[in-house]
RNA sequence: GUGGGUAUAGUUCAGUGGCAGAACGCCAGACUGUGGCUCUGGAUGUCGUGGGUUCGACCCCCACUACCCACCCCA
């Protein structure tokens, strides 16, 4: 269609049945997360461009080059407008709430989980959108309550592990790191561009770049020409000061008795500049490029720069998009049909078929009606195609003998059933349980 | 922001400088209340947009746009 309107670039519809997919997908990380006691926050999505230049960074790629942000009219003639940001991520918002709202003042640390749109105005590729979505949660609170323990970083991903097998994703891998702590990292960067001094001229052009703007990505490199010149590079972990390193043993210690399969990755790296100490990212081949489905850390330092009462935290973002293209990989997606089409016979008959719907529909029973207008042997067609397993004639002769024809699509069998019957007949056992809604 | 690829029916894709195609899907029909299989018929397109070359362009050339893939970055 010439001169129509579509949806914008780096955005896209989710349609049925995909949609299934990512209710299945959220029903059971809040199936999973509830019995860690994290709970639903909702933030906004829209903000104050400043939070996200205070938190993520302002030198971050995400801040300075994705963001979508403008200047909002001023209220009043005489004030000036205030810059606005769509969300590119959560954390900061969440952070911002917890400020806001005194949430320090509540008893324990917060456990926080969140499900939504974010926005990036990258080029769009494979799993990656403008408009993405991400499951997250956050641990925050004093330290008082406990929110520096590395008890509190390998339950996190204890979580994220048993999410990802309660959703059937196989082969996934995590990788741990800890990029230390204001303490230790500015000794560790000063090392970094020291080692890097002498090196760099023999390396790619984006590593020379990045050894100026952002020495850290240096290790994220991926031509392997530069390989054995980064690993020979120093280390974060040999940078790490007391605490950070006995903090980390900690959570190692922990995943290992809990059986959460890691491995170390000394050049793990993080993109937002709130990170300190863990970091972790769990990775899925058959991703294409952007195999990161999830990503995390701590940020003990945030609520800090955000004018907030020290309040570390550790928390992390699952990229909804791609953990849903995972699935797909493995499990094709169907369509759910409905459990009986009523097939309202002539007219006059609608009114019936409506008022035996509502009844049905009342016991749980999933009901799709056609119209008096269609021909029966349309409807038989269209029940067939609509993949109903059940069709219910609704003529004249029903109406009057109370008598339903109830056929079987799949076996041809045809019988007449009172009213009371149809339920039972025609609901499939696994309806019955109440939780298992969304099952693939 | 950079590079490569693609753009034709609802979908997946063929196609040729001279009438626009297939498969699947969709709609209708094959004796009036019985589907799936089969058969018959039908509709659907500014051939991405704008320019140029040509007697004539869906096809060749140029520009633009969008999508896909990769870089970058990240989830």
């Amino acid at each position: 269609m010439a001169g129509s309107i579509k949806s914008v670039r780096g955005t896209r519809d989710l349609l049925p049945p995909e949609t299934e997919t990512w209710n299945f997908v959220e029903a059971t990380v809040r199936d999973v997360f509830r019995v860690y006691h994290f709970q639903e926050i909702r933030t906004p999505i829209l903000e104050d461009l400043q939070l996200f230049q205070r938190s993520v960074g302002e030198e971050t790629d995400i801040v300075s080059k994705e963001m979508f942000a403008w200047e909002d009219r001023a209220r009043a003639q005489s004030e000036k407008g205030q810059w606005l940001a769509l969300r590119p991520e959560n954390t900061a918002g969440v952070v911002r709430a917890y400020i806001e709202h005194k949430l320090w003042e509540r008893p324990g640390l917060q456990r926080f989980y969140y499900i939504g749109p974010q926005f990036r105005r990258e080029r769009p590729q494979k799993g990656r959108y403008r408009q993405f979505y991400q499951i997250g949660a956050e641990v925050v609170g004093p330290s008082a309550a406990g929110s520096e323990s590395p008890a509190v970083d390998a339950e996190l991903l204890e979580m994220l592990a048993t999410l990802l097998d309660r959703l059937g994703i196989q082969g996934w891998s995590l990788k741990l790191n800890s990029v230390g702590c204001a303490n230790d990292r500015p000794i560790y960067l000063q090392a970094l561009r020291d080692a890097l001094k002498d090196v760099v001229h023999t390396m790619c052009s984006d590593c020379q770049r990045r050894a100026v703007t952002n020495p850290l990505r240096v290790l994220d490199c991926k031509v392997p020409e530069d390989q054995p010149i980064i690993e020979k590079l120093p280390r974060m972990a040999d940078y790490l000061d007391e605490s950070c390193r006995t903090h980390f043993a900690e959570v190692r210690k922990i995943l290992t008795a809990m059986d959460v399969p890691f491995t170390i990755d000394h050049r793990l790296v993080r993109g937002l500049d709130y990170y300190t100490r863990t970091a972790f990212e769990f990775t899925h081949g058959a991703l294409g490029a952007q195999n990161a489905i999830l990503g995390g850390g701590r940020y003990d330092g945030l609520s800090e720069s955000l004018g907030g009462p020290p309040a570390p935290g550790i928390g992390f973002a699952i990229g909804e998009d791609r953990l849903v293209m995972t699935l797909q990989e493995s499990a094709g997606v169907a369509d759910r049909p409905a459990d009986v089409y009523i097939a309202p016979l002539g007219a006059g008959m609608n009114l019936h078929a409506a008022k035996l719907a509502r009844e049905l529909r009342k016991q749980g029973v999933v009901v799709i009606a056609g119209d008096e207008s269609f021909k029966l042997k349309k409807s038989l067609e269209t029940a067939s195609k609509l993949g109903v397993s059940f069709a219910l004639i609704l003529g004249e002769n029903e109406v009057n003998s109370g008598q339903y024809a109830l056929k079987n699509l799949s076996t041809g069998e045809q019988a007449g059933v009172g009213k009371a019957e149809i339920a039972g007949i025609v609901k499939p056992l696994s309806a019955i349980p109440k939780r298992s809604e969304g099952s693939l």
